[in-house]
DNA sequence: AAGATCCAGTCATACGTATTACGCCCAGGG
DNA sequence: CCCTGGGCGTAATACGTATGACTGGATCTT
């Protein structure tokens, strides 16, 4: 729908019998006690009689504002960011906000200042994903959100031992529970009788990554006969493999590999394959996140499903409400266990 | 980078030393016989010196431009359209375009009208993804680029023996070279020795399934000894699994599956395994888009590379000649055959 | 009854830009 | 010497909205 044609307000308020700024209280609701109900009711039948759209670059230039918001994210090609992007932009788009994107830049671990341009457009805010609040760098002037960046995003924040936040000053914050996930691995896992743990760990500084990675330690070193290997990858496929049979082939053989991705995972399949092990039987392998491809390996992975787009969702959510004025609260949101074919019971003999 | 603060045209004329409408000259580049190449060099140093960066909004309201596109697509989370968003949107932002995304609705095959919802904000014009035209309904009146949507978007269009339009009246379009990739896996498979081939299709009513289904039935049609079975299904895994079943319990069972999409080869390996059937050893399986998918599977997948994030930069592209008067011409991207370990010669005496 | 208060709106204005119409100055032509 | 015209730039304006200042009439207060 170009925007030529369309009715302004000053059409709604002729077709009203009323006046430009009188269309403009009442549709903007700020018209208690300045406009009648009854003119009230007779301009907004003009509006939806004439299909009335505000101009939103005249609304901008107006208010000093742009209704537009960022959102920073390490890559879109990434299967998890998609579903992110997503959640966050229908929920803008239904408060009449745009999104625009920034993505990490290739040559990554820049200088100490933010590695990330600035947006060619001015914004309002900032949803960024998966990153350090430092990492923010020279934007830390524009209201922010910070997603699955952790309890570290607040400035002051401490971590109760749940792993729940229990303090909400700074940056407003939406997180999964990564922790509690992991944690969910580990039960499941140690419940088959595992004991022997492999961890083919993500080696991305990223605080959920961080938060696996302590979540399981101490997990396995509550229990008893518990022993924990660990070996460190980059987030594909060839790295992952290496990795994991790094682990396969060190001594004492762990019974499971709990992988922090599930791209890792499908790496640590390809390891054991090449090693003649067979998943489950001979080694169970876990995933986290549950992107599609948890379900087109075989056998098919089991994982934590980590809920993206209500990430993205949440996000935006949080931080419309910031930019209105309010003091979102910290949300966490719960991973879920999806058990599947890729665990089973230890071969006898050998847990 | 917040709004509030941001030097304005004013400013600029004031650092220069000049009037408002001299700094928007020149900026603008209509300065040619009306500013002094001088005066024109100083209010350039001054922008410089300031940073000054246009206003969006006023510069909209005035122009009665949003400089916004929509991009439709069927949906963000496969993994297909994540890279066109990037893509398109890496391109728009460099010429100060942002881009909104508007996915084909859950309850998809709708009225005759488009399916699309209006979008909030007012456009410029639209990429349409993996479409037929006429579903842009209503969207018609906007400036628009079809990607991957066949030469049948263009009206009266008509295609050369080589898949190449030759006529490029109607809406610009940019399209992948389906058939000849197609064309590609049906040439190594037969160089390998096959000649019994099953074709797992995606029951999507898209031209490119559409033309790889053509250009598949057209090269195993000319082979001598060729025969063609096919079975179509969903884009996803369980139905992938079932539809590949079902060509495989047939009789004069196939010795290579040509897949319409790296998901459902995954199904088709599902179905394999599940008769006890080795890929490739016992049965060629080929894919269709080389996503992150194909080299998480085992074996990795022998499939065609597109170039989905070349897609949405090359549509783009043509979008914004077309706006600024352009005739952008049709550009077909070609596919690339990367063939991995599913493929190979079919078992002595099965072929 | 006369001023004060309130109701129900309207007027005027500013946001920052692009552009049209106009003005000043100097050189050249008749 | 006056008129013309080109070169160089400025004043004025409109885009559509939101909002503070204002107004005419009705109601209330004492």
């Amino acid at each position: 729908m170009s925007l030529v044609g369309r009715p302004t307000s000053k059409d709604v308020a002729h077709e009203a019998g009323v006046s430009q700024s009188t269309v403009s209280l009442v549709l903007g609701g700020k018209w208690r006690g300045r406009v009648s109900p009854a003119t009230a009711h007779s301009v907004r039948g003009a509006a939806e009689r004439l299909g009335y759209r505000p101009n939103q670059a005249a609304r901008n230039l107006r208010l000093g504002t742009t209704r537009t918001v960022l959102l920073m994210v390490p890559t879109l090609t990434a299967p998890f960011f998609g579903p992110v992007y997503t959640g966050a932009a229908r929920v803008a788009a239904r408060h009449g906000f745009g999104v625009v994107v920034s993505t990490w830049p290739d040559d990554a671990a820049g200088p100490a200042d933010s590695p990330f341009a600035a947006p060619d457009e001015a914004i309002d805010g900032i949803l960024a994903s998966s990153m350090a609040v430092e990492t923010l760098g020279r934007f830390r002037e524009t209201p922010a959100v910070m997603l699955d960046s952790g309890p570290a995003a607040r400035s002051g924040g401490s971590v109760a031992a749940a792993g729940v936040p229990t303090v909400d000053f700074g940056v407003p914050t939406v997180d999964f529970g990564v922790a509690d996930g992991m944690r969910a691995i580990a039960g499941h896992l140690t419940g088959l009788g595992h004991r022997r743990i492999g961890h083919v760990a993500a080696a991305v500084d990223q605080w959920t990554f961080h938060a696996r990675a302590g979540a399981l330690a101490a997990a396995v070193a509550a229990l008893p006969g518990g022993r924990l290997t660990r070996s460190t990858c980059a987030i594909d496929v060839t790295s992952a493999k290496e990795a994991a049979g790094r682990l396969l082939d060190g001594p004492d053989r762990p019974t499971a590999l709990v992988c922090d991705d599930d791209l890792i995972a499908a790496g640590a399949y390809k390891a054991a394959r090449a090693r003649g092990l067979d998943v489950p039987s001979d080694l169970s392998v876990t995933g986290f996140d549950d992107v599609l491809l948890a379900i087109a390996l075989e056998p098919e992975l089991t994982t934590v499903r980590l809920p993206a787009e209500e990430l993205g969702a949440q996000g935006m959510t949080a931080l419309l409400d910031l930019l209105a004025g309010g003091r979102p609260a910290p949300r966490v949101l719960p991973g879920e266990l999806i058990v599947r074919d890729s665990t089973a019971a230890p071969a006898a003999g050998t847990g």
